[in-house]
DNA sequence: GTAACTGCAAAATATTTGCATCCTT
DNA sequence: AAGGATGCAAATATTTTGCAGTTAC
């Protein structure tokens, strides 16, 4: 477990931190995503607010964890499937908000469809978010 | 075009007042979604930011526009084709952000297909966001 | 005239930056 | 030892709230 952990940063040549084995650690422990809030308040000892900026930008700039953008002004972080590269995701999923229990989740299986778009536009990714009732509260 | 704006708002009963109707002339003069950012920035005289927030946050309860989530913490605003109740939007459009140029706008003519996700889950709402080069762009 | 809208001031929140210190390699 | 990561302080930016004055109906 803890090998994982390292195993994650340093395959991104990223240096092994406490901060950043705490904070990937409730990434792999949520089924959800987390928002830069949820982080400050889930993390048992706390961080300072900049680390967990710092340390989500940099996540997300290795391709370690992904955004999902949310309509209420608030950003969703979970983590990439093995694959994504530097700078370079391939969200090919969909993400699932529950608009009961508020979790976000990403529904890997799912894979997003080819959607025929007018002349003169190039698709070069295409993001997915369903609203509804997940599976716990159905 | 002055009746045009006014019918708007009077159709959600809203009192018309200068800075709705200018605020209103922006959306209807721009083919692609604003920022509150945008909106500060465009508007000759300016108004308050207040004002801004509050004008666009009725603007959305009423069904006037419809808000579109990005990645970087912004959200997007953009008219809502006639039709969507109160509190009840029915963006059953994709929204196309152009990664050249910036912008982002509604593909009203393509939908929304059946996305199949597993059981357990419903489905509410979908919303599906493109990003690559515009027409203007490519 | 009354209710609703606006602008200003100020509070509350969120995000970014600089720098000194500490930890990882 | 060197470079990177962290914590703190402070600067910025964003959003919310209260209230008094103004405007639409």
């Amino acid at each position: 477990m803890q090998t994982n952990l390292e195993k994650i940063l340093r395959d991104k040549s990223l240096s092994v931190t406490d901060g950043r084995k705490k904070i990937l650690t409730l990434f792999l422990n949520s089924k959800g995503a987390l928002s830069h809030a949820d982080i400050e308040r889930r993390s048992g000892e706390h961080f300072d607010r900049v680390t967990i900026y710092r340390t989500l930008q940099t996540f997300v700039e290795k391709g370690i964890v992904h955004t999902i953008p949310t309509d209420d002004n608030t950003i969703m972080y979970a983590l990439c499937k093995d694959g994504c590269a530097e700078n370079h995701h391939h969200d090919d999923h969909i993400h699932f908000m529950c608009t009961s229990c508020g979790k976000t989740e990403c529904l890997n299986e799912v894979h997003i469809p080819e959607i025929r778009i007018p002349a003169g536009y190039l698709t070069k990714e295409t993001q997915i978010v369903i609203k509804g009732i997940c599976k716990e509260c159905s």
